[in-house]
DNA sequence: TTGCGAAGTTAGCAACGCTAACATATGTTA
DNA sequence: TAACATATGTTAGCGTTGCTAACTTCGCAA
């Protein structure tokens, strides 16, 4: 009875790591009710603590958004590690793996997507969730450089890596914010995104000429 | 002085049209400090009324920000028009223009842009929100069955339109939300949707084959 | 043992969304 | 023109939220 299976782990005065529960609680209200309608004070009675608990750990609510945001940076930096290991099949290239894991990423953690990549400069200002967000990005630039095959360049890398980017945080955002389904269009975001992949790969070396005839 | 050059045209005890008043507010106030970080009040104080005048025309802040969507969805739906009426000079395809003003409308109206593709569902829920969005989206559908001719079926120039969609989405979230300039990376937005329009629009024909070889 | 710092608590302020009750302007009708 | 009905404003106030101040309790180390 006394060590329940919830986020709280003592029944003391004393929590143990309220830090860390009160970013799994965010994460979870995040989910939930979206960014948007986050509250401090739900998360500190699913901790278990009064209202002013959190101020011992986190300066206000943008920094422990903050917090929410480096460890969902975490989680999708590693989802796309996997799945750029996860090349024994071959068949599918590692690149079209990288980009359905990110959606994938999105589908299943919309507010905390949301929360990285959406609207508050804040989240980008913080140093380490900016830091984590670069390893996730140099990743892919390092397998589109790979593709590319060793004559390329590191720009032409940097340029084709942000095309898929692009596309594929769109699939993300419009399939998250039922922007798709708004239309009235049914969409299989993965299938979208490796009919993009295809064609952005394709022919990379004949789109660099003059912008038009 | 009677008459300042403000949203409160009267000095009286009635406004004269603090619906439209107050949606323009919203929309200078959402520009100014994000869809997220909205109030009422602050609306209110730039109206020239009181915290409980905006019941009178709303039913809540949910409706409030509804009406603004709307009249930023009326706002691209234009601009969108305006750029496939402008076929004049030929050289670059009508389609890539309509991506372009798509992109740049967002980045003029950041906050506006959040709002109506943003997280809520309940701006898409209001229905004449959603069919200024399809009409916006019907658009796009047309001018792709344009471009691919008479042959084509309908469901063809839906896919096109949704990859099309997809990336210029895309594009302008990252842009606007300054994930490029996290990212350190010096993107040309609209040279960026040239660039993707020309290869998704490239041999649409061949792309209909099976995923993979 | 004692004392100090970390990590909780309660109490309270200001801002916000929203409602209730009241006040005033407008315009139709007798 | 007077009177009423309605639309549209007002003030006062409730509950919630973010955050701070002041106090309390716990754990640890001299």
């Amino acid at each position: 009875m006394t060590t329940k299976k919830t986020i709280r782990p003592k029944d003391g005065y004393h929590h143990g790591d309220l830090g860390k529960a009160l970013v799994a609680a965010v994460r979870r209200l995040i989910e939930r009710d979206g960014p948007a309608n986050f509250s401090i004070s739900e998360a500190c009675k699913m901790a278990g603590v009064s209202t002013a608990a959190p101020y011992k750990h986190f300066a206000d609510k943008q920094d422990i958004l903050n917090h929410a945001a480096r460890s969902g940076f975490e989680d999708l930096t590693q989802a796309m590690a996997v799945a750029s290991a996860e090349r024994s099949q071959g068949q599918v290239h590692v690149i079209t793996q990288m980009g359905k894991a990110y959606v994938r990423f999105a589908l299943d953690h919309p507010g905390t997507f949301r929360l990285m990549f959406g609207s508050s400069p804040n989240v980008k200002d913080d140093p380490t969730v900016n830091a984590t967000g670069h390893t996730c990005f140099s990743t892919l630039i390092q397998e589109v450089g790979n593709h590319l095959g060793p004559g390329s360049s590191d720009a032409q890398a940097k340029q084709l890596a942000i095309l898929l980017w692009t596309f594929v945080h769109g699939a993300a955002s419009l399939a998250i914010d039922k922007d798709y389904d708004a239309a009235d269009i049914p969409v299989d975001v993965e299938a979208l995104v490796e009919q993009a992949s295809r064609q952005l790969l394709a022919r990379h070396d004949q789109v660099l000429g003059p912008p038009d005839g």
